[in-house]
DNA sequence: TTCAATCTGAAACATTATAACATTTCGATG
DNA sequence: CATCGAAATGTTATAATGTTTCAGATTGAA
């Protein structure tokens, strides 16, 4: 297994053009919830660094753990858990369902339906928006009657870095 | 919470025009197994069928409540986990990640990557595959330089039954 | 200030999954 | 037929993930 890589991460959206290091999306998500009338309090706040710092999709309890390492701040899952749920409803953050892990969003501005190329080997996962995909995800959906609230879509395999590092 | 629906299932697919009965599906299962040379074994049938069964994503929890049920068979996790897992990579079920639950392939014969439509509301699941969508993320996957091994497409919402008895 | 709403803390518990090791089953081979 | 080995299953314990419930703290507005 090699090292946990892209941070801050390369954006493979055509559009992109800006950076996305770490404190800067964190100022971006502050300044959305502000915009929203919703809280960003000190402990949403830190779950959202620690994910970005850690640069890949994080589990809860890891992030319990980073918490009392870091601030020596001992808190329960549900505290945990309900900063999660939070950040996810206001669309910065995403649960990888396949990992049972959590990441911060990269363009919490837009709003998104993302899907994730998750590496095997390293662990990292990277975010990518495709509106085609959102199309026929949308077309096969009208077919079937069916209305949609949530798209979970999530690969898995290997990523540049690793299979070129022959660790696959 | 309306009545779980589809069982047999209306085949989304355009090419589809069989049945897709409980028994005939196990059938086939059976046959594809013995053509590989592995073992369809009575805990693996059983299992398959119960999927079959329940008409909607099931979770291995229940599936050991139902083998005492129905058989009085008292099965541990590790031994229903296990027979999940050879079932899964017969192509024979799919883990809907984002219920912890499983479901049957209507199509084990063809190699599919499918995407599963969850109704919040009855609890069922459509699998459809569109090979349009199969297409854009192998391309998305080419431009990172990912190798893909596994996909996971879940959309939750609410079914056009449901919808209309306004269960939503 | 004081009330109400929101957020956080804490203990217990529920659900989902795996590790480690023993036993059984069953076909292949001597 | 005996028995060996591989595959499958059984058993116990435990890990990992997530929720319920109720209590206390904080915040913002009247």
């Amino acid at each position: 297994m090699t090292e946990s890589s892209i941070r801050p991460q390369p954006c493979t959206d055509p559009d992109c053009r800006g950076e996305h290091a770490p404190h800067e999306r964190v100022a971006l998500a502050k300044s959305i919830c502000e915009r929203r009338g919703v809280q960003m309090t000190r402990l949403r706040q830190q779950i959202l660094e620690l994910l970005w710092a850690t640069g890949r999709p994080t589990g809860a309890y890891e992030l319990i753990e980073a918490l009392k390492l870091r601030d020596s701040r001992p808190v329960g899952p549900p505290t945990v858990y309900r900063a999660l749920e939070f950040l996810m409803a206001q669309g910065l953050v995403s649960k990888i369902e396949s990992l049972n892990a959590y990441v911060p969003c990269v363009h919490p501005e837009r709003d998104h339906d993302c899907l994730f190329f998750i590496c095997s080997d390293c662990r990292a996962s990277v975010e990518l928006e495709d509106p085609r995909i959102k199309g026929l995800l949308a077309e096969d959906a009208a077919v079937l009657g069916f209305v949609a609230t949530r798209r979970t879509i999530e690969i898995e395999g290997t990523c540049a870095q690793c299979m070129e590092s022959g660790a696959a």
